[in-house]
RNA sequence: UGGGGUAUAGCCAAGCGGUAAGGCACCAGACUUUGACUCUGGCAUUCGUAGGUUCAAAUCCUGCUACCCCAA
């Protein structure tokens, strides 16, 4: 339970349906500052669950993942950043804390499944769990879960993947929940103030690394404030002006380089997706076409899927894609159902 | 110390006597359980400077200053 208005009523109905639950709240980091909520780990994020939990009658435990934290998610993302990718640290909160270390607790508790507010779907398909989105499309949350093993998939329940927002609210406000209309959380809960780049330098005590931005000819446009500031696709914050807006579409991390173009300059359609999970368990062996998401609030792609070992895959999209960029999860779809999915390694340009 | 040209926001730039377009950059919101993208809004009481003409001047005239080009 994180204190916010999903988790709360997924506590809800599960209880609803009959089950014995316990609330949980993960202790993730300790919040830089305290500033009206919009974090996940801050005093009155604890008093929300807790206020909603004692309303329910449920016991609430506050479980210390700070350590598990740190190494997963926070490490993870200042490294990747600092090699010039983007990190998405909700995946790996999903993947490394919420479906792994809290799963693990909640067997010690002797809990028979992990309940989240997550907007997706699980169903089961005669021996196999498959993963789907959710009904409400604007909120599916799919593409950030599809690091999940089958042996997860059979202990978990997302109790509002059949619900809308409106209708999560609504179930709320009817039961008095004091976080009904609490808005949605943002930003990186550990980065609320939404600097990341100061954020890195923080954490890693080193000052602003600064190098060159260049043209896609290399020849030198100015001087950026550390390759970690930026991201492929980005047109804000270069800070240069011309007769187009600029938009990165290369960060070179041996030379501390960010290569700028055109947005054209910036299309891609082809790139190779490691650390790959299949949902059903099993890697491709034949190539295939599916469709593709590269990013999370975007509409799949058609492409064509190779196998490159066992868990690396080459995805040739039918169309030139804007902005792939590495460190970044590309999630496979059938449909509603999800195939699997991975980081993008490397992309190249058209 | 001869001739010519240009000076408009952080950058580029329209305007050519009737009360400062646009683009880039920047800022603020919206969107968003990652980063981005995108969208909406804001951004020169003032046109290098000092005077003059005119009901009215960024626009015309004069001086000055700065920069550029061509000759030396």
């Amino acid at each position: 339970m994180s204190g916010g208005v999903d988790s709360s009523t997924a506590a809800l109905l599960m209880q609803e349906k009959g089950y014995t639950c316990i609330g949980c709240m993960m202790k993730l980091y300790d919040a830089e500052q305290e500033d009206g909520g919009r974090t996940c780990c801050s005093q009155r994020d604890a008093e929300d669950a807790r206020s909603v939990a004692y309303r329910l009658g449920m016991p609430f435990y506050v479980l210390n993942f700070k350590e598990e934290f740190r190494e997963n998610v926070i490490d993870k993302f200042v490294d990747c950043y600092r090699n010039g990718k983007t990190p998405n640290p909700c995946i790996d909160c999903n993947r490394y804390l919420k479906f792994d270390a809290l799963y693990e607790r909640a067997r010690i508790l002797g809990c028979d499944c992990i309940v989240t507010g997550h907007y997706a779907r699980i169903e089961k398909s005669g021996a196999y769990f498959r993963l789907k989105k959710a009904v409400d499309a604007s909120k599916d949350q799919s593409y950030v879960l599809y690091s999940l093993t089958q042996e997860q998939l059979a202990h978990i329940v997302f109790p509002l993947g059949e619900l809308t927002k409106t209708e999560v609210r609504h179930i709320a406000e009817e039961h008095g929940f004091c976080n009904s209309r609490k808005p949605d959380s943002q930003d990186i809960c550990f980065v609320p103030d939404g600097d990341h780049g100061s954020f890195i330098e923080r954490y890693t005590g080193k000052p602003c690394e600064k190098g060159s931005f260049t043209d896609t000819q290399g020849n030198i446009l100015g001087e950026h404030r550390g390759i970690y500031r930026y991201t492929i696709g980005q047109r804000r914050g270069i800070g240069i002006s011309a007769a187009e807006p600029y938009y990165v579409c290369g960060i070179r991390a041996e030379d501390s380089t960010v290569i700028l173009g055109t947005k054209e300059e910036c299309m891609c359609r082809e790139m190779v997706v490691t650390d790959f999970n299949w949902i059903s368990g099993t890697a491709l062996v034949q190539a295939m076409h599916c469709s593709v998401r590269v990013r999370y609030h975007a509409p799949e792609q058609p492409a064509y899927i190779e196998p490159l070992g066992q868990n690396s895959v080459r995805i040739r999209f039918d169309a030139p894609q804007r902005a792939v960029t590495p460190g970044q999860a590309a999630v496979l779809y059938d449909g509603d159902y999800v195939l699997g999915g991975g980081t993008i390694e490397t992309c190249s340009p058209i």
